[in-house]
DNA sequence: ACCCCGATCGTA
DNA sequence: ACGATCGGGGTT
């Protein structure tokens, strides 16, 4: 099942675990998410929406689930999804995907040839989305998302621990860079 | 027009 | 531990 705009419409930590477990995929190619970081509102010094809205961040001023790709170091695409409602600046950074070379920002947009070419992309429908395959032997606990009252699709869950730290790369944030809005399986 | 620096990565 | 590499965003 592609998660609908209603998955991405809610709390961004929620959404943020959420995501863990989840496939995300762009053309030809697809792996599952497992690493995630939540940046939510302005009063998140780590947020790029920290001071207010420019041409670089806007998309992550939009409703839930379009794409904000952004140019990072002169030379990396760094992907995330954004959250919550029209008007609040928040979204979920992918940090790492369950494949080989996958397992950073940097290195998992340049895998996929996401660029800011696709900046903006509604990632509720192809060519860029993400997917929920509900596992029969195992799958991440308690984030099987369920949408106007279907239920998850089946497959027996077993229990997989959810991972909390801080942030990656966001010190100059001050107290905010201790936030725990990191999650990680596996 | 100028300057600073970054939600990274690969190599040392 | 550090350099690569360049655009965004604030300031002059």
């Amino acid at each position: 099942m592609i998660l609908p705009r209603s998955f991405y419409t809610r709390d961004t930590l929620q959404v943020a675990r959420d995501l863990l477990g989840k496939y995300l995929v762009y053309k030809d190619k697809s792996a599952k998410i497992i690493e995630v970081e939540a940046y939510i509102g302005q009063d998140d010094k780590a947020c790029h929406a920290a001071c207010g809205k420019t041409k670089r961040n806007e998309v992550m001023f939009k409703k839930g689930g379009f794409a904000y790709i952004y140019l990072i170091y002169g030379m990396y695409n760094c992907l995330n999804i954004s959250t919550e409602n029209e008007g609040f600046p928040a979204a979920v950074l992918i940090r790492a995907l369950d494949l080989p070379g996958a397992d950073g920002p940097g290195k998992l947009c340049r895998l996929f040839g996401l660029t800011r070419v696709q900046n903006g992309l509604d990632v509720t429908h192809p060519p860029l989305y993400i997917e929920d395959r509900p596992a029969r032997h195992a799958s991440p606990a308690r984030n099987a998302f369920v949408a106007d009252g279907q239920g998850d699709a089946g497959g027996e869950d077993i229990v997989e621990k959810i991972l909390k730290t801080p942030r990656i790369g966001v010190d100059y944030a001050g107290k905010d860079a201790q936030l725990p809005w990191r999650f990680l399986i596996k």
